[in-house]
Order: C-alpha cells, then structure tokens, then sequence
DNA sequence: AATGAATGAGAATTCATTCAT
DNA sequence: AATGAATGAATTCTCATTCAT
C-alpha cells in the first residue's frame, strides 16, 4: 500500500522490463528456497531455480542478508495488507480469527519465514524489522476492532498475542492437529476468566 | 526413573576420570553454543569455549549430528525425568501446568533445543527421536492426569498439547509477555466451550 | 578414432575459453602431482602448481575422485588412440612391440598411471573403468594382428599380456635395465615352448 | 640368520617378554593392515587389531615410516632366509623359478610390500634398503646358479631379472593369469636368441 | 611398560562474494 | 545488464604423534 520500502532499488533509479522481471523471479524463488531450507540454503541454488546466473542475483541483492530481507519484506508487507484489508470487514471476530489462522497454516513449510518471524523482533536494525513492525500495527488494529464487539476478551493485549501467532507459526503439525492445536488458543482468547490460578502455578 | 540412557558412551566402558570431565563440558558448552546460534554455529567453536582442541570434540563425538543429537538426548532426557517425578506429585493441575511453563522458560534462548522439539517428529531415526518420544510420553501422563482432576478440560489431546508446548517454546518474548501468552493458552486448556464458532473461522 | 570421451564436460556446454585453457592446465598438473605422489597427493598441491584456487579444482573437478578419474581417462584414451592407430601400421609386428615399449617408458614416474592401470580392472564403476576397457581391447587388436603374422606365438592370450603390460609398466628401473626387462619378456613372447617344465616348478 | 638386523630396539637391551609378545604381534598385525590398505592405512587400526593402545605401538616404533619399514625389513629377511635356503638346494633351475612364483604369489594382496620393494630401490637411507639389498644379492646367487646349470640363459643380467621379480610381483590378476604370465616371462629368461629383433622395436 | 586421551597440522569440500567477458 | 568463472575463508573430519595416568 503505502509503504515507502517498495521501491525496487535503493539507487531510485527505476530498472529496466528485463531487470524488475528478473527480480521478482528472484525474489519468488528466494522465498522457496528459503522457506524449504531455512536461512542455509544456498544462493547457488536460489540463482539456479531462478534461472540466471549468481551474479544476477547480487547485483539485484548485494547480500545474502539482503536477499533474506527482501524476502522477509516482501512477506510481511502481503501479510501487513491482508491484516489492512480484513480490518475493514464487517465481522472483526472473524476477521481477527480467520486472519491468524490463515498466517498459522501458511507459515507452515516456509522455515526462514517464521524463523525471520521470531528474529525479526530482535536487532537486525534493517527493513525487516520495518517490515515486521508494520505487521504487528496491523495485527493491533484486527485484535482491538475484535475486542471492540467482544469477539475477544478485553483484558489481553497485543504483545502476548503477537507472541501467540508467531509461536504456533512456528509449529508444523499436521493439518488435523494444527486446526485443534489453534482452537485452544482461540479459546483462551475468548473466554477468559476461570483458570487463572494456574496461571503461573509451578512458577 | 531409572533412565537408561545416561551412560557415559555407547561403548559401556566407563570413561576416564578426566575424559568424562572433558566430556561434560565439551556438551554443556554446545549445549549453550547451539543454543545461541542454532545448528549451523560451529564444532570450533563449542571446541575453543570448552578450552579443547577440536580433534578431541570429534574423538568424543565422532560428527557434528553426533554431538547435536547428545545435546538434545541430555536436555530430553532431563526434561522427561522432571516431567515423570512431577506425575507423581500431589496437585495434578499444578504439576501439568507448572511443567509446562517451566519448560517454555527453559526453552528461552536454546534455539538448537526448540528446533528439535520441533523436529524430532520428523524423521532422524536417531536416539534424538527416542529421547523426545520419552519426553512427550512423559507429557502425555500428566495430560491425562490433570483432565482426571478436572484441572484440563477432557477433550483435548496430546498431539495438540504437545504441539502448543513446542510452539509457545519457539517463542522467545521477555517473561513479561510470556506469562501472559501463557495464561492464554492455559485458560484455552481450562475452560473449554464457547468459542468454538472461531475454530475454523476464515478457513 | 572418434573418441566420444572427449569433451570438456559431461553437460556438454562447452566452456567458455579461459575456462577451458584452466581445466587443462589443472588436468596436466594433476597429472603430474599425482604421477609423483600417487592417489595422496593433494589436490591443494594441484591447485597451487596450475597457479589456481583450490575452489576452482573442485569447480572444474567436483570431487578429487573425479579429478584423478579425469586424469586416468585422458591417459587411457590417449593411450588407446596410440594403439588404434599402430592397429593399422604395416607391420603388426613392430606396431606390438613398439606400443608396449612405449607405454612402458611413459608410464615410468606416473605413480598414479600405473596404480591405475593395475586398479582400473577392479570395480570402480566409472568412466575410468570404460576406458581402462578401451584400451585393452585396442591391446588385443594389437595382439591379435601380431599374431597373425606371427610376430607373437599363437598360445598366449590378452589377459596375460595386459598383466605384463601391467606389471612392467609399474617397475620403473633406469632405461638400460628397463630395456633389458623388456627384451627378456618380448622373447618369451615369441619364442614359445621349451621352458615349459619350469612354469609352474616349485608351485 | 646371521643378519645383523634382527637386534630387538636400537637401546639393545633385551626387552621384557611381554615386551617381545606386543612388538611381534603388532610386526604381523601391521604387516596385514599395510598389506590390505597400503601405506594410508592408519595407525590406530593397526593398534585396534593388536589389541593394544596406540601409543604402545609408538613406543615400539617411533613413527609410522619406522613401523612400516620394520614390516619390509621383516619381510625382505624372511624372503632372503628362503632364497639362500634354495641356494642350497640341488636342482638350481628349479629352485630359481620356484623362487621366482612363490614371491609373486606371495605378494598378491599385499599392497604396501610391492610398492616396498618397489621404492626400495630409491632412496630411503634406512634399514629397508639394507634387507632389500640382502634379498637381491640372494636372488643373484640364484640366478647365477640356474645360469650354470643352463637353466636361464647366460646373457641376462640381475638388474633386469630383478626389476621382472618387483614388477611381476606388483599385477595382482587371478592365479590362472598370474601364472601364464609367469610362463611367458620365464620363457624369456631361459630360451634366449630370436626375438632381438624387436627388443627395442619401436623406441 | 601400557594405555586412553589430547592435539596441531592437514585434507576435502562448500559458499558468499568478486571479476572478466 | 547478465553471466560463468575464480577465489579466500570457513567447516567438518582425520591422523600421526605426545601426554598424563
């Protein structure tokens, strides 16, 4: 949407037909490789799939990290505008819901992605966390539009939830297990009250 | 209990004196180093921190999944044992929901440990995966021993405690935010009911 | 003859012309090395004497099993040329005894040839096999118009004489004794008969 | 037997009888380890299969090049002790070629004994090339007895027939090829004349 | 004397990044 | 702008040799 860190190049400079094609080939391939092997995968086998050659891929990229973020961006910015769309649907509960459940299962199968998910909210001073940071407004807007009609309790608030997604994209159960695994969550986030004496039992 | 798995090498004979000391540190110092940086953090350097050479990392260790898979193997192993002496504690609901949240503050900045829990699932063949099917048996008896108390609702399973228990580990916010995403998660395991309209909403 | 073995690589791409100029320097080098120092030597030896990274060894060769196998088939084709093409010279006689002598005298200092020569029978799978194979059925060709002629008694057959070719070619005296060796094991080859009581004396 | 070399340790004092045991056996059990695996053949594996530390074999023998020429001296004396045995005996024709295949079989599968008596004849300084000379004198005595009894032809001379002994010793094809080789080979060393022709044909 | 443990110096191989065409 | 080639710096693993018990 609005967001300033679409530009294709820092130069400003806007790229050739052939160039921005094969960016974003590059880029689409990156987030395969990337989601497959995790940040280990190799820049060989991103520029191979991608057809071209390794050197295209640094001149696009001038890092490793820097592919990895522009990855990273180019995720949280769809997810960011999935978040912005549904924060204009009429039902904000199953706005809120729907649109955790759907981050959960597409996580599922993209290694670097939720890995980045979790680093992101550490330094890496970069984009990313630009990026992610970004995602986590919009997340904010869903969860307090869902407390608003009472679609999700009141008293928690945005980090804990943030946490909630980013663990259980984490997790890569199968469908069956994942689809319960996320009904307990839901709950939590619904009812309230009750067991809060175990809360920190143990602890 | 009496676990079987804590002998020194494969071999049976008992190591020297100073080997075993070496041996322990050597895997208390990969434990922290892959820890921090996950498995691609190098034998040199759980080799330079424990004071060694890396020749005699491998003499104890003969490859790198060798070590990894001891690492893991001691920390399962540790947890299976806490989680069998709390299944024989009084408060059911205290030992389930007390283990739990020990286990995901352990969990905290061992990125090596928490990409097994999620891992071991899958295919390794190895001790590694025995070792975890130890730990989530473990969990599995004080799942049920807590729903016999009514401190868990009955109708959740292990698959999805389970994988809630490798999820919540994976995310590392401060203690703040985790005791909040906590009591979320462990009031979705307490209370039950209602919310059961956003289980699959949006999906 | 046309000798499919031939080309730069097995993608069939030809390379580009410094690389070629660079896998060749790397082949002769590594022909060299190894022919002094045999299957041990190593391939940051070959790097260093072609003036070349060791990276780009492996990216010519990938493996140093590879590299020695290079070298092993263009030895054998070469030497298979060379026969096939004395397969046609006017005296099957001279174009036998030529050819061994030869091959004998050029394997003297090529460790690495003659370790070959003698392995290549066993099992190795590969192309270096192939052509180990090429040339001995060139050999037989030889052997047999040689025979005809009667320039070779009738009674000895090919695996016979390739193990002397074998044998010979490993033992790497000075040219006067060399010479002599061979003299003595070229009348065995013509003459015949006589001796016979003393083949298997003592056994 | 009257060899100077067969003192027990440089230090000459006599060693322990548990001593002795652990020297011999390590001496044959290397003889094995290096016939079967060559000169890379490890150290530790040859320890293994004495059944002893490593570190006894270094206190035998002060470095692998001296365990390994150990192994040759060993040999080389045995070899000497059975061909002056033979130079004794009273058919000299038969005991020469006797000689001759027994070697040969003999060496089949023992790598590191031919490539020995192969580099022997180079440089090594050391005791090796002593016992190596030992053997070839006592060849010579053998074949100048089976020259005198006109059961090898007068013209040839020890360094061809003893460069033959080396390189037939070093083809390992099966016994029925191994000994129609020998058959050509000793052909030539007793029939003489004929085939001069072609003993430098081609060079 | 015997041993298991420790180690430094390689060796093969990989990979992000730079260079020449 | 695109590419294949080149490379230096890791990284895993091995082995002859030395050390401490």
């Amino acid at each position: 949407m609005s967001t300033p860190g679409n530009r294709e190049t820092s130069g400003g400079r806007p790229l050739r037909a052939d160039a921005r094609t094969n960016r974003e080939r590059i880029l689409n391939v990156a987030e395969q490789v990337f989601g497959k092997g995790g940040r280990s995968a190799s820049t060989e086998e991103v520029a191979r799939l991608a057809g071209v050659g390794v050197a295209t891929v640094f001149r696009h990229f001038p890092t490793k990290a820097a592919l990895l973020e522009a990855v990273l961006v180019q995720r949280f910015d769809r997810l960011r505008e999935q978040a912005e769309a549904l924060s204009r649907a009429p039902d904000p509960g199953a706005a809120f819901f729907g649109f955790f459940s759907r981050l959960v299962a597409d996580a599922a199968g993209k290694i670097a992605i939720s890995e980045a998910l979790l680093d992101a909210g550490s330094a890496d001073g970069g984009a990313a966390v630009q990026a992610s940071d970004g995602l986590r407004r919009a997340v904010g807007t869903l969860l307090r539009n869902a407390q608003h009609v009472g679609a999700v309790r009141g008293d928690v608030e945005l980090p804990e939830v943030y946490a909630l997604l980013v663990a259980t994209s984490r997790a890569r159960p199968e469908k069956e297990v994942r689809d319960r695994m996320l009904a307990i969550v839901f709950d939590g986030l619904t009812s309230g009250a009750g067991a809060g004496t175990f809360r920190t039992a143990g602890r």
